[in-house]
DNA sequence: CGACAAGTACGAAGATTTTCGTTGACACTA
DNA sequence: TAGTGTCAACGAAAATCTTCGTACTTGTCG
């Protein structure tokens, strides 16, 4: 199977740097309480997640204070590209196309969005990278 | 976590389902074998993938032959679909323009893809949602 | 100082994924 | 019929993911 060199966040992994790169460094208290009742899982959970993500290095962590303070070790943008390019690799062939050919097709997009991605594509022909 | 519905093929599960789409139903010798010197993978190994992707329901089973002939469960392009929309949610926030440019920044497309996409959102755009 | 609250660390358990050794069924053939 | 090769089934092991109970540490406030 095609394993990708850095680290994948699990869907655990991914919810908590959702936290991350919404509030910034925060420590595991503050995530824990910002999932709220939405998710029920306990504080040492979250805890021991944001442990194994600091192993990983998905995360890199402040031990200066007491309440250590966890900040997300790669932009949102970053991880995404890097999601959307192993499901590329994995399941598409490398098409970029007929990923966004199948992604436009579950989710309708709305009218902005469609010409954002013109714009955008508009950008790419026109030659830059 | 937002867990799906349906069953998510693993990785190792993917490479059995890709082998199935080109080549049609298959048996687990021709499945390996298809694998060729590219997977270090035992027969054992590709047989129990295949059973459990059976109980999972991503593969049918034709039993009537002593060697079993296994068959993707949906089309390439349904499960395609389905692995950019868990994407699209977990990773996106259903922002589907978000991971269409991500898709385009990371494998530059090649101008006859881009061709295509433009295509594909002129139809789009011109109502047919 | 002593107790309490808030924090991290540790360890273990259950689930899932991936891997493979072994066994038994079955067919072909010498 | 005995031997050989092919196949599915089974079980178990190793790795990873997810969860949480428990213990240890440290700062604060009476």
């Amino acid at each position: 199977m095609p394993e990708p060199t850095w680290p994948r966040p699990t869907d655990a992994e991914l919810e908590i740097l959702k936290v991350l790169w919404r509030r910034g460094p925060s420590t595991v208290r503050e995530v824990f309480e910002s999932f709220g009742e939405t998710k029920t899982t306990g504080y040492t959970t979250v805890l021991k997640l944001m442990q194994i993500m600091a192993e990983k290095r998905l995360v890199v962590r402040d031990e200066s204070e007491r309440a250590h303070r966890y900040e997300a070790a790669s932009p949102e943008d970053e991880t995404q590209r890097r999601l959307v390019g192993d499901l590329l690799r994995k399941a598409f062939d490398g098409s970029a196309k007929n990923l966004v050919l199948q992604a436009l097709s579950t989710e309708r997009a709305s009218a902005e969005e469609l010409s954002e991605i013109r714009r955008m594509l508009d950008a790419l022909e026109r030659g830059e990278r």
